[in-house]
Parts: C-alpha cells; structure tokens; sequence
DNA sequence: GTTAGCACTCGCCTATTGAGAGTGCTAATT
DNA sequence: AATTAGCACTCTCAATAGGCGAGTGCTAAC
C-alpha cells in the first residue's frame, strides 16, 4: 500500500498514459490530476514511484509511463470498474436476441461484440463440457446418397456431418435408422458405445463411425478453438503500428490458444489479469489479457478474454468482459430455462 | 506486341523484381538475364520499356519496376504458368479427403489452403445458387424445449437454426410435424411458401417462420461472405510492413467483398486478373487479385480468389487458384456423384 | 514537507556531407 | 544502324552535427 497521494499521482499516470499513448510529464500531473501541490512535489513522488518499480522512463529526459507492475497495482487496487451503461447493455442483449440460439454462434457474437466495444482483440470460446454423452442423433436426407448427422451432445452442444451412402435412402428410411441407433446408443459416453461392440449394416456402422469420431473431437479439447475478433481494432494501436509486432501475435495465436495457458481463474475471483510481462510468451510482452471463466448448467464451461496492448483502458475493459461473461451464462440459463 | 528482346527485357524484369523486392538494375539484367548484350543496350531498352509505360523507376537514380500496365501484359502475354506438381495435388486431395463433406467447410479449407500454399491473403466463397427451393426439413430434439431445425435447400446447401419451442416435445412428435411440413412445403421457392398462406398452430408456425427467414437469407446474396485465410501472410510482405496499408485493407474487407466487385470472368476466360490502380478501391492500388468462377450441377456458383501484392509471384498463383477452383468442381461434382 | 529556480540531459528535427548505385548521354566501334 | 565503353550526373541512404524543447533532478529558500 502506497500513500494516498502516491495512489492518486499513478491513478493518474495510468489514466493519462491510456488516454494519449504519451508519456506523462510532471507538469501535466499538476495542472490535470487534482493533486493541490506543485510540479516539484510530483516529480519527487514520481521519483519514489519509480525507484519502487511502478513506473519507468522510456528515456531520461521524458515523462512517465506505468510499468507492468504498475499496471499490475493499478488494477488490483486503484480503479474502479463502472458497470456499462443500461443503454450499452440494452443494445448488446438485442444483438443477442437477433442470433440464432447456437452456443458457437453466441461466442462469435461475444467476441464480435467485445471486439467493436472495446477496440481490442476479443477471444472467446464456445460452452464445453469436459466429456460428453450422445443424447441424439438424427439423420437428415440430403440427397438421396448423401444425409447429414445431426448429433445431440448432452450439454446442447449440437455437432453435425455429412455422410455418404452406399445406396439411396429416403427419409423414412432414414428416420427409422436413427430411431434404431437412438434405442441403442442414447444417454452413453464415446467409450461406452465403443464397449457394447455391436455389429452394424453398413450405413448404421458408418453413422455411428462418424458419431464417434465427433464426441471425440469434442472430449479432446480442453477449451475449444477461440473465436478471435478485432485483429482490425489492434492494428490501429499505436504499439502494433509497425506490423511486426501484431505478426508476432498472429504467429502466437495460430499455434496456440493464450487462453489455455492462462492461469484458471482463481476461486473468488471472476476475472483473471495477464500484464505484458507476465506473459510466458515474449511476443505478448507488450500486451495484457483479461479472462472471465463462465460456467453453466450440466458442467459447461468457456472462456471470454480480451488480448489488448499493456496500455488498456483496463476498467472499460474488464467491466465489459464481465458483463459478456454474464451474458454467456444467462443465455446458457435460459436455454435450459 | 514489343520486340522479342523487349519481351525478354520485361519477363526478366518483373519474375526478379518479384522475387527480390528490389528494383531492377540494368548491370543486374546483363549478368542474369541471359540476354546476349550489354547493359547499356538494356538501359536504351529499359528506357523504351519505360517510355511506353511498362515499368518505372521509384526514383532518378533506382533500377526499374513494373508499372501495373507491365504486369498486366505479363500476365497477359509472357508468363506460362505451370501445373502445380503432383506431389501437391495429392497433398491437397489428401485434405479435402479428411474434410467433412459440406460445402462451407470445403471452401474454408480451400483458403486455408491457398494461403498456406501462396502465402497471400485467400477469398473462397461456398457455392451458392441464386434462387433456393426447400428440400426438406427435419426438427431435431435438443432439448425438451429447443430443437434443432435443419432445412435443406435444393442445391446441397444444408442450413439451421435453433428453435424454443412454447412446451415440452418428443422426437416423435417432431418427426412427425416434419413430415407434415415437407408434404406441404417441399420443392417450394420462399416466395410460394409465404402465398400459400397456411393457418399453423404455433410450433409448426414458428419453424415456418424461420425456414423463410433462412431462404431469404440465402436468396439475399448474390455470393456469399467469403472464407478469409491467409492475413498473416499478408502482413509477411514488405508492401504491407507498415501496418497502416493493411489496415486499409482489411477496413475494405469489413465493409464489402471485393469478389463481388470483380467484374465477372469472361466466357472462354478461366481467371480474372485485377491489378493494382485498375481496383476501383484505392486501398487495393498496390494489390492484385485473382479470380476464378467454379460452377456446380444446379446452377451452383461460387468464386475462388487470391489477394496479394502487385507483385506477386502471378504464375504459380494463377495455376494455384485453377486448381482449387478445379477442385471445388469436382467436389461439387462428386457429391451429387 | 513544499516549492521556485535553474542547470543539465536527451530525444527529435533539420541540415550537411559523403558514398554508392544506377542512369542517360556521347562518342567510338562493329 | 546497332551496340558498347566511358563518364558525368542525379538521387537515395546513412552517418554526423547542431539547435531546440521537453522534462527532469537538485539545491536552496520558504
């Protein structure tokens, strides 16, 4: 814990940095911060700040600019998150109401939505549950050699494929096929169904073939594939002007998730902060990330972040990331009503 | 037509500006053109070529480059593209062969795949026919409350959205509720559909309703949104170094498809070239697009399209963006088998 | 503890300069 | 008439230097 003023003078360093991109002179603190002392006196203070480690100077005849730790007490203990206002809300739950009700479909409307908010990167992935059960499955003539598989996860997660077929079936057909395979097959794990060994037809096995092979795509993972927005609203930040920085992060993201690696959110908390350095990755050292976990019924679980540089207008940011993790779990709610 | 020398002079000029980023010098020609003459013949040539307008110098005292009219009769008149090797056909047939088999996918794989292979940016939109028929329809249980409704239109395009339904129903009873629904509406444009003007009690309404609004979703396009791969590489070029050009870029894509823009393939013509200042958007100046038609049975159409720098390597381009246009054919092709 | 005053540092901007690259032109050669 | 060697000329790029301004740290007074 700081003094109090020391509090107010980062506050504002933090603030003035965010807003302008430029480093903050002492004079500037004193004519705009509210602090009634002098330059002099600011630039003592900052002096401490900075031998403490909460703020830098890029050079030495410049003003200050937060460091990681700085960013790191700023957010732990100096700003207050202001809700969105009702009129944001509101707008944002009508962009909801317009999409189509599949989860996949309302983490890209999340990310897109976070993304054209907040002007930053937005990540965020669809409900999953850790291992998945068939509920259904129902096969939908296409053609007459070609029907899709529609498959029912327990957690109202619905996956789908096409399948061929060895000769042509109608619908009725077909309906029967599923019903069969439902009779046989509903309610049980990847690993159960493959126990019960049971021989097929060929179009039966092949059904059941590619049903397996869906739930296990979807037990392996442990959160899925990200939905990535606002790669447009970075480039237009100052710090990922010169393009080679943002190539770094498109590498990054392109092999790995930044969510995975990111700690799980800790119990109490609801979101998760990840400043510049703290990255274990380098290319991320001049971004922050902030993650909400967000849960639902029958174990479903996922994850809404936004990828931004270190200088983040972080009580925008997190209010937002916590307000569309709140959605993601009252849609899941209400799904199940 | 130019002189034969001349059509050397250029092909040279544009396949080692491509490949080295650097403008051409004239010694730089005289060692590796294979040109038997001097390098101030070839200056007395570069600064015909220059005069009639199909390269340039940056500045005084630079080498020369193409000017978007020397690309164009390079494209036009020089290069012979070349089929790509065998070894990467098979790749990619490899790919296609594990993709599931649905058409949006199909063309999300082929920018993948274009972008990876050419490393410049991708557009593939799926097929896509004008006017849409319903197939057929099948409400799939999700849940008490919620089914899946999955229509599929005439042409192979299978689209859903989920339903809530206002009480608790059983696979049964919606198996039976489609059938009712196919016999009345089935091989019926959304048009027909909505003259009818059948009375239907309120879940069979519902799934009525949002078949219609999916057909006039399809119907509304003209192309579809395109599949967009390959930013990363983009960004790799040293045109687009800076940041700032992409973003005009990619601010472009947001807003409209430029496939869309290109004027269409002439009969007889298999790509469609547009280079640089012949784009009728200024952000793409220093870009060149190339376009290819696919077509399928059923007046199925959709469009396959590289986007990368003026200069580009345009031969194994052109043949790239064949093949793949060649290869969405033939998986149209074969799903109707 | 605070503040005014001031010397000092350092980045940035604007010449200036020199080297190097590459051309265009001229005159000689084939 | 076409080609070529030679050379002066132009222009970019990189390095260097000087001046300006921003902003600090320190000292001494309050």
């Amino acid at each position: 814990m700081l003094t109090e003023r020391r509090d107010r003078l980062l506050q504002f360093i933090v603030d003035e940095y965010v807003r302008t991109a430029q480093p903050v002179a002492s004079a500037a603190a004193e004519r705009r911060s509210g602090l009634p002392v002098s330059s002099a006196t600011i630039r003592n203070e900052m002096a401490r700040l900075e031998h403490e480690g909460f703020i830098e100077q890029p050079h030495t005849s410049a003003g200050r600019i937060p460091s990681d730790r700085g960013y790191r007490y700023y957010v732990e203990e100096l700003m207050r998150p202001k809700e969105p206002p009702d009129s944001v809300k509101q707008t944002i739950r009508h962009q909801f109401h317009q999409a189509t009700a599949e989860t996949a479909e309302w983490a890209r409307l999340a990310a897109s939505v976070l993304a054209s908010r907040l002007s930053y990167g937005a990540l965020v992935t669809a409900p999953h549950a850790a291992s998945s059960h068939l509920r259904s499955l129902q096969l939908v003539s296409v053609h007459e050699y070609v029907a899709l598989l529609v498959v029912v996860l327990r957690e109202t997660l619905v996956v789908q494929q096409t399948i061929t077929l060895d000769r042509p079936h109608t619908q009725d057909e077909l309906t029967e096929i599923s019903a069969r395979l439902n009779s046989l097959y509903a309610g049980h794990s990847a690993d159960d169904i493959r126990a019960m060994q049971i021989e097929h037809p060929s179009v039966e096995a092949e059904a059941i073939q590619s049903v397996l092979s869906l739930m296990d795509a979807q037990d392996g993972q442990n959160l899925g594939e990200p939905f990535l927005e606002g790669l447009r609203e970075l480039l237009r930040e100052p710090e990922f002007a010169r393009g080679e920085t943002i190539l770094e992060i498109l590498d990054l993201l392109a092999g790995a998730n930044p969510l995975e690696a990111i700690p799980l959110a800790q119990a109490g908390e609801d979101v998760t902060f990840v400043i510049g350095a703290e990255h274990a990755e380098d290319a991320l050292r001049h971004c922050s990330v902030i993650v909400s976990r967000y849960s639902g019924p029958a174990g479903l679980r996922g994850a809404v972040g936004v990828l931004g540089p270190t200088r983040m207008h972080y009580p925008r940011a997190v209010s937002m990331v916590r307000y569309m993790s709140g959605v993601m779990e009252e849609l899941l709610d209400a799904y199940f009503r």
